[in-house]
DNA sequence: GTAGAACAGTTTTTT
DNA sequence: ACTGTTCTAC
C-alpha cells in the first residue's frame, strides 16, 4: 500500500545525496564531511526503503548515541507522513547504539546459545569494582613493582577485546609501561571472565562479544540475520574491529549494508575505534559503491576556509576539501585573553550579545577538551542566572547514592550479581566486605533471598535486617510492582542510611526523587536497568525529562559529546597546547592526529559564528591548592596558515607573561571459553 | 572485621 | 580537589 503513495520527496537533495539515497542493496559507503547533510541523507534513505516496501521492523539503524537514532527516526516520520493523522511506521525500525541493540538481540536470542537471558549489565564503574576485587583476591597488588590501577587494567582488557588483538601486542603498542605485568594481567582477565560468567553478568565489551558470538552461532546466527533486510550505520569511522566484524556477520558480503562516516572526524581511538574500518570498506566489501559528500550546508564560507585549513594538517587522511554555497558571514575569531576569568567574561558577553540579536541560547554552544575546563564558566553562569546544560563528564549515574539505589534493583533482578549485593549490604552499619560476602554466599547459590530470613547479621545491622530482607523479597517477587514503585520502596529504606553515610544527604535524596519520576517512563525493571546503563542521562535535568520547547539554555559540552551536532554559534575554550592537544595524548604522532581531528570536530560544529579562546595564563591543575598557574602556548594546531583565516583580537590590557611556560556457568560457554583462552 | 583518620598519588575523552 | 590506600583503634 506504500507503493501507491508518492515517492519520498528528493527535491531538497543534491545529486550526490540522491545517489546515496537511491542506491540499491549493494554495500554502500557514504563518506560525508562535516555538515554535508549526512543525517538528512540517511533519513531519506530509510524513508525511501520503507516506501519501496521494506518493512520498518526489518531495518536496523545503528548510531553512536541513542538520541541520534531517535532524532533520525523523527525525521523519517516527517518524510513519510503526507496525510495528516497517518500512523508513523518508523517507530518499528530498530534504532540504537551497538550496545543497546546487542542487548536486545541477546535478550531475545541469547537462550538459543546457552546464555541466560536474565543477565544484568555492569557499567564501567561496576567493572572496575570487580577488577579491584579480583586484584586484591589474587594478591596482585603485592610485589615490588606496582601493578596497574584498576582503571588501567580495564582499559587494557577492553582494548584487547575490542581491537581483537592479543594482550602482548596491546601492551606493547598502547601500554608499554605495563609490559612487566603480562602474566598477572592474564590471570586477572581469565578470572574476571570466569567470574562474570558465574554471576550471569555482562559488561559493555561482553555485549558486543556475545552479540558477535550469537551471529556466529550456527543455529542462532541465521535466525538473527534474517530479522533484517537493511542495516545502516552512522559514525562508522568510530567503530572498532569487533563492531566491524559484528556488522559483517550481520550482513555477509555487505548486502543491504550502508555505512556513513568521515575519517576526518575519527575521535574514539581511545575506545579502540579504528579508522581502518572506513578506509578498508571498499576492500572488505567488493562490489561496493562509495559516495562522497563534500558540500557543506552548515558552515559559512569563511568558517569552512578555516576548518579546511585545520584538517589539512592531518598527516594521514582522505584528501577532501569541503565547499560551501553559504555566502557571507564574518570570519572566525581567535581571541587571546589574559586568563580564565577574562575568557569567561568574554564568552558570556558574546553569548548574551548574540541572544540580543535573536539567536537563542540553545543554538549556541561552548565546547572544551576536558570536562573540568568549563568549571569557571559554570560558576559564572550560575551566578548570573544564565541557564545552561552541560553534556559530558561525570554523570548523574556515577554518583554514589544513585549507584546505591540501583544496586538494590539490580540485586533483585539478578541475585547472583555480586557487585550489586556487596554494594547493598555494605550500606548497613557494621557490615564490611567480609560479612557482606558471607551473607551473599547462600543467596548467590540459591538465587533467592529466603536464606536471609534466618541469617544472623552483625548486631549493628540487626535493626535494619528484617526490612532489608522484606524489601529484597518484594522486589524479587514475580509480581513485583512497577519500576517507579520499586524505586520508591528502596528510597524509603535507603534514606536513613544515606543520611548517616553522606554529606548533602538532602540533595542526594532529591536526586533520587527525580529518579523515581524518571522510572515511570520504563515498562519494566530490566528495561529500566539496561537503558540507564547503556544510555545514561547526561545530567540531572536530562533525567527529569526532555526539555520543553520554550526552555532556553546555553549548551556546554565536551567536544566528544558534541559529535554530530551543530550550532549557530560555537565558542571553543582553552585552545592552548596542553589542552588541545591534551598533553596526556601528545605522545605519538598518531595521538596528535586524533587531537587534531578533535579540534576539527569542535570548529566544524559552527554554522555562522565561531570564536576560539586562548587564555595566556591558566591553572595547571583543577582549582588546585595554592592556585598554581602557568603560562601557555597557543595550540600547535593554530599554525600561521590557519591563523591567517581567523580575525585575531586580544582583549584587555595584556597581562604580559615574562616567561614562556610549560604547562554464568553454562552461559554462552564457547564464547566465554574463547574470551578466557584469549588470556591463556 | 569494621570504621575512621592519616597519607599518598593523580588528574581526558565514553558505550 | 579528589580518590584510593594504609594504618590504628575499637
Amino acid at each position: 500500500m506504500r507503493a501507491t503513495l508518492r515517492p519520498v520527496d528528493l527535491g531538497s537533495l543534491d545529486e550526490h545525496q540522491r545517489e546515496a539515497v537511491l542506491s540499491g542493496d549493494e554495500p554502500l559507503l557514504i563518506v560525508a564531511g562535516a555538515g554535508t547533510g549526512k543525517t538528512t541523507t540517511l533519513a531519506h534513505r530509510v524513508a525511501h526503503l520503507i516506501e519501496r516496501g521494506t518493512r520498518p521492523e526489518r531495518i536496523l539503524l545503528l548510531t553512536f548515541a541513542r538520541r541520534a537514532a531517535a532524532e533520525m527516526l523523527l525525521r523519517v516520520d516527517g518524510l513519510l507522513r503526507r496525510h495528516p493523522g497517518e500512523r508513523p511506521s518508523s517507530g518499528r525500525v530498530w534504532g540504537g547504539t551497538f550496545h543497546s541493540i546487542a542487548n536486545r538481540l541477546l535478550r531475545l536470542h541469547g537462550g538459543e546459545m546457552g546464555l541466560d537471558p536474565g543477565f544484568t549489565i555492569h557499567d564501567r564503574a561496576d567493572s572496575e569494582d570487580l577488577v579491584e576485587l579480583l586484584r586484591a583476591e589474587l594478591d596482585l597488588a603485592r610485589g615490588d613493582r606496582r601493578f596497574p590501577r584498576k582503571a588501567t587494567c580495564l582499559d587494557i582488557y577492553s582494548r584487547c577485546v575490542n581491537s581483537r588483538r592479543p594482550l602482548a601486542e596491546v601492551l606493547e603498542s598502547a601500554f608499554p609501561w605495563c609490559r612487566g605485568h603480562a602474566e598477572g594481567l592474564k590471570l586477572l582477565f581469565r578470572t574476571y571472565t570466569d567470574r562474570k560468567g558465574e554471576q550471569n553478568v555482562l559488561d559493555y565489551d561482553d555485549l558486543l562479544t556475545f552479540a558477535d558470538g550469537l551471529l556466529a552461532d550456527p543455529a542462532a546466527g541465521p535466525r538473527v540475520r534474517e530479522r533484517f533486510d537493511a542495516v545502516l550505520v552512522d559514525e562508522y569511522q568510530d567503530t572498532n574491529a569487533l563492531q566491524g566484524d559484528l556488522l559483517e556477520r550481520l550482513r555477509p558480503g555487505g548486502r543491504g549494508l550502508t555505512a556513513v562516516g568521515d575519517d576526518a572526524q575519527a575521535i574514539y581511538s581511545f575506545r579502540a575505534a579504528t579508522v581502518r574500518n572506513i578506509l578498508d570498506f571498499p576492500r572488505r566489501y567488493p562490489g561496493s559503491r562509495t559516495v562522497l559528500l563534500t558540500r557543506s550546508f552548515r558552515s559559512t564560507r569563511p568558517l569552512l576556509e578555516a576548518t579546511n585549513r585545520v584538517i589539512r594538517q592531518a598527516r594521514e587522511r582522505h584528501a577532501k576539501d569541503l565547499w560551501s554555497s553559504r555566502e557571507g558571514g564574518g570570519r572566525p575569531e581567535l581571541v587571546t585573553c589574559r586568563d580564565e576569568e577574562e575568557q569567561t567574561e568574554l564568552v558570556v558577553g558574546r553569548v548574551l550579545a548574540l541572544r540580543e540579536d535573536g539567536i537563542d541560547l540553545r543554538r549556541q554552544a561552548v565546547l572544551f577538551r576536558a570536562s573540568h575546563h568549563s568549571a569557571h564558566l559554570e560558576i559564572e553562569l550560575g551566578r548570573r542566572g544564565i541557564p545552561f546544560r552541560k553534556y559530558g563528564g561525570l554523570r548523574f549515574l556515577e554518583s554514589a547514592h544513585v549507584r546505591d539505589l540501583l544496586a538494590f534493583l539490580r540485586l533483585a533482578e539478578n541475585p547472583r550479581d555480586l557487585l550489586a549485593g556487596l554494594r547493598v549490604l555494605r550500606l548497613l552499619p557494621g557490615v564490611g566486605p567480609r560479612t557482606a560476602r558471607a551473607l551473599l554466599e547462600p543467596v548467590s547459590s540459591t538465587g533467592a533471598f529466603t536464606p536471609w530470613r534466618s541469617a544472623r547479621p552483625p548486631p549493628a545491622a540487626a535493626s535494619h535486617w528484617p526490612a532489608l530482607v522484606a524489601l529484597c523479597e518484594e522486589l524479587a517477587a514475580p509480581a513485583a510492582p512497577p519500576p517507579a514503585v520499586q524505586v520508591h520502596r528502596v528510597r524509603q529504606f535507603y534514606a536513613p542510611l544515606c543520611e548517616a553515610r553522606y554529606d548533602h544527604a538532602d540533595a542526594r535524596l532529591s536526586d533520587l526523587e527525580r529518579l523515581e519520576e524518571a522510572a515511570r517512563a520504563f515498562a519494566d525493571r530490566p528495561a529500566m536497568l539496561a537503558e540507564l546503563t547503556l544510555d545514561p542521562p547526561r545530567s540531572t535535568q536530562e533525567l527529569a525529562g526532555p526539555p520543553s520547547l520554550d526552555d532556553d539554555y546555553l549548551v556546554l559540552s565536551t567536544i566528544h559529546s558534541a559529535k554530530g551536532l551543530e550550532f549557530d554559534a560555537v565558542y571553543v575554550l582553552h585552545a592552548a597546547d596542553g589542552n588541545i592537544p591534551s598533553d596526556l595524548a601528545a605522545g605519538s604522532s598518531v595521538e596528535i592526529d586524533e587531537e587534531l581531528r578533535l579540534f576539527y570536530v569542535a570548529l566544524s560544529r559552527a554554522r555562522d559564528h565561531l570564536s576560539v579562546f586562548f587564555p595566556l595564563r591558566y591553572y595547571d591543575r583543577p582549582a588546585g591548592a595554592g592556585g598554581r598557574h602557568a603560562y601557555a602556548q597557543v595550540s600547535r594546531f593554530l599554525s600561521p596558515p590557519v591563523r591567517a583565516a581567523f580575525d585575531e583580537c586580544s582583549a584587555g590590557p595584556p597581562g604580559g607573561p615574562a616567561a614562556a611556560g610549560s604547562a554464568g556457568p553454562g552461559a554462552g560457554p564457547s564464547i566465554r571459553k574463547r574470551l578466557h583462552d584469549l588470556f591463556a
